[in-house]
RNA sequence: GGGGGGAUACCAGAGCGGUCAAAUGGGGCAGACUGUAAAUCUGUUGGCACAGCCUUCGAAGGUUCGAAUCCUCCUCCCCCCA
């Protein structure tokens, strides 16, 4: 994996640049659109490479691992010969997973032992075998196997889970160097700062994440629950220490104005499952603000979902129609809605580069935030 | 013509003397959702001057301290036999 900084904003830490990889080319900043079993919920790969615009896709170990099993996918081929996602994909580790698993998995020295949500059967997840799936999964970006400590979190727990991430770290990396990917193409491993929402946990690390001389670098453990405030100020002590050269990302972060406020600060790479997840649920994200499209208000509004929009749903069905189709529990409104939100975020981060470009990012970054945001 | 069953809030449907402004489901309305156990979950759904009061359980009378629940009568619906 290469990775290039072509352009730095006046103002603010935002930078434009390109990652490249064996299944193709990434200009960043981007968003990558979640489908943790595969797919993306409601969305063919064709919308989410041709309308969505999509340059990579995020997938899931956990999920995966569990169903169909990474052996099914390795004989497949990989991941993408699989799902017929011929770009890049990533592949979260399952630590996030582990995490919101809550009361069905517990730790061990060696790792982690949890139960399946599918049918309860117990298994166990160590830094080794996060690895070795994979790379059968064959995602061309992997990340470690970490905990991701909840909000709130004492700082005594968040230092020991901390240490426990950086111990992982070095077990992944070890196993990651033993390895390769069984499909004939590179894989890059990115490592996850934790540190909850202490300064100086973050910053330790922050260096001991920099000290690993990764292809790229994660911030884990943000954007679950804390103030915004407070994500921002640890994200921006991360990045002041993460190194300038290699892509950065923003673990599962987040609303459009979360995003926006990160590039600022130097993330290059996000996730979130907002517009998808919160699309199925009727929440549309707008140049113009937030739509719930079940409220009573849009039954009679026959405007475009979004009259400036340039993806497919966007001057194709009216508000009217679309609330319809929610209020009729159609399968065609999780999948405009999840098209258009998704095509939104892809458009925000592309105009997002074209202004780092310009050098004019923080301005308007400051108009859209509160454009954004707003609830009509 | 004879016999039987039933009418409950937007709909369906429990309740069968007090703890009932009335279970439950649907529908309606609103909210939540940030590395997806999510096409999910939560709240609310008679009125108001709202820790209380007022008007509701087909209509009208009645019994009772007290009725959606018991009695009388009226109206309408359904089933069976002829």
């Amino acid at each position: 994996m290469q990775f290039d900084i072509l352009h730095r904003d006046n103002g603010t830490a935002a930078r434009a640049g390109v990652i490249v990889t064996d299944h193709g080319v990434i200009e960043s900043p981007f968003f990558m659109p979640v489908g943790t079993a595969g797919a993306v919920k409601a969305l063919h790969i064709k919308d989410l490479s041709d309308v969505v615009k999509a340059q990579i896709m995020l997938s899931n170990t956990y999920h995966l691992y569990l169903r169909p099993g990474a052996d099914i996918i390795s004989r497949a081929g990989g991941l993408h010969k699989f799902n017929g996602w011929t770009k890049p994909i990533l592949t979260d580790s399952g630590g996030y997973q582990i995490y919101s698993l809550g009361d069905i998995r517990k730790f061990t020295d060696n790792g982690v032992v949890f139960q399946s949500h599918i049918d309860g059967s117990k298994h166990v997840f160590t830094p080794e075998k996060a690895m070795d799936v994979q790379r059968e999964l064959g995602a061309d970006i992997i990340m470690a196997f970490d905990e991701c400590t909840p909000y709130p979190c004492d700082e005594a727990y968040a230092r020991k889970s901390m240490k426990r991430t950086h111990h992982w770290l070095k077990r992944c990396v070890t196993r990651f160097e033993e390895t390769a990917c069984p499909h004939g193409y590179s894989q890059a491993l990115f490592p996850i700062v934790q540190g909850s929402v202490y300064p100086e946990l973050r910053v330790e690390s922050a260096r001991f994440i920099s000290g690993i001389g990764a292809e790229g670098n994660a911030i884990g453990g943000l954007s679950v629950g804390e103030p915004a405030g407070m994500m921002y100020e640890m994200t921006g002590l991360v990045c002041g220490i993460l190194p300038d050269l290699k892509p950065r990302y923003l673990m599962g972060v987040g609303t459009p104005a979360n995003i926006l406020e990160s590039i600022a600060l130097g993330i290059d790479m996000f996730d979130c499952v907002m517009p998808t997840r919160n699309g199925r649920n009727g929440m549309l994200f707008t140049r113009n603000g937030i739509i719930n499209i079940k409220n009573e208000k849009w039954k009679d509004d026959f405007s475009p979902l979004e009259a400036e929009g340039e993806v497919f749903p966007d001057l194709q069905y009216s508000k009217a129609f679309l609330r319809h189709m929610f209020i009729s529990k159609e399968i065609l409104g999780p999948m405009i809605a999840t098209t258009h939100n998704l095509g939104f975020y892809i458009w925000l981060m592309k105009e997002a580069r074209k202004e780092i470009t310009l050098g004019t990012f923080a301005g308007w970054k400051e108009r859209m935030v509160k454009q954004l945001m707003q609830r009509l």
